[in-house]
DNA sequence: GTCTATAATTCGATAGAC
DNA sequence: GTCTATCGAATTATAGAC
């Protein structure tokens, strides 16, 4: 009952009831997670969702109401940052390589950042998404590390890394070891922080 | 060069005949890189590149006979590369930068690069050509620099770098100024080979 | 060489039966 | 809640008139 198509889900005591919807809507998200990450926006379609979720495409519209809307929900990305206050600052460059090298490689099930790469280049909404990521979530957690300008050059160092790496899968990067790329990539992100690392 | 419909170019005598159509045929092709690097492939319709070149769609299927054919005619590309074998080990990583940004700034009709990182992030096609420009141009060029996996991790770098100035559009890096990025980001590339620069 | 007309698909979205 | 049937739009590609 709870949870109609306008409704919010905020259904007061049927608790039980709503997870049968949820399910199926959880479903019909990780479907799309998986179809906007590997093949972009334009390519995934709903009856494609639907058939990976096992349901009927019909569905996909009654819980999202357009593709658009399902693209905004698949969007909702944390890149869980880690805590760097207590990190000095010359080891940070390796630890941040590390973190997305262990965030890309160590969940094969999360295609969060795959998704967001891929699709924020053909689509404006998701090209948004990123932005909204760096002010909402790099920004503050390296605000005290490096000035404005740097973090977003560090962006593109970090993103470069996943294009060639996981995306056009230059043999080259995608055939290095996580280790060997930490090590050679680390001393270039260090760079743009000058020689001691601020 | 005659080049006819299904012909491969080898006419012989009639030198005046063909320049006709090769200017529909140019226009054409420029029309398609335009909105191929504009649009990316998905999005890109003959019907627009018609219309962007003055001509009829039934034109461009008699020119280039497919969607996937005209693109092929797109992406083909040449980088040119300079010349650095008489420039000091140090004085690389600063050389290549600013060969980029000129190569991606100072030539607004040039669509060609971003063309292929557009493309190249959902069309495996591209794809395979970006690989290709690496060991065909990049490394030819490079080789006698660094090992394989710098080279690889070179361009990491100035995609990253061209994906969140001129595609993502990161304010950050997109409202610096040339010679800001330059500075920034060249001491990054020769921290990837070293503090000598190689 | 250029254009009209249209075939053949594919997709997003809607309506409604059960 | 779930599925069938279908509409309407957009696209690539072809056939053929002029």
């Amino acid at each position: 009952m709870t949870t109609q198509t306008g409704n919010d889900g905020r259904g007061g005591r049927e608790d039980r009831a709503v997870r049968r919807s949820d399910g199926t809507r959880a479903a019909i998200l990780a479907a799309a997670r998986y179809r906007f990450a590997e093949h972009g926006y334009e390519r995934t379609t709903i009856r494609a969702v639907a058939a990976d979720a096992g349901i009927d495409p019909a569905m996909v519209m009654r819980y999202y109401g357009s593709k658009d809307r399902l693209f905004d929900a698949a969007l909702a990305i944390d890149l869980r940052l880690p805590d760097l206050r207590d990190v000095p600052r010359a080891d940070i460059p390796g630890r941040l390589v590390r973190h997305f090298l262990a965030r890309w490689e160590g969940e094969p099930t999360d295609d969060a950042l795959l998704l967001l790469l891929r699709c924020a280049v053909t689509n404006e909404r998701a090209a948004e998404r990123v932005r909204g990521l760096l002010t909402e979530q790099v920004a503050p957690a390296l605000g005290a590390f490096a000035d404005e300008r740097r973090i977003g050059l560090l962006c593109s160092q970090l993103l470069g890394l996943a294009l060639t790496r996981y995306l056009l899968r230059v043999p080259a990067v995608a055939d290095l070891t996580a280790d060997e790329v930490a090590d050679l990539y680390t001393p270039a992100v260090s760079g743009l922080f000058g020689r001691d690392g601020g």
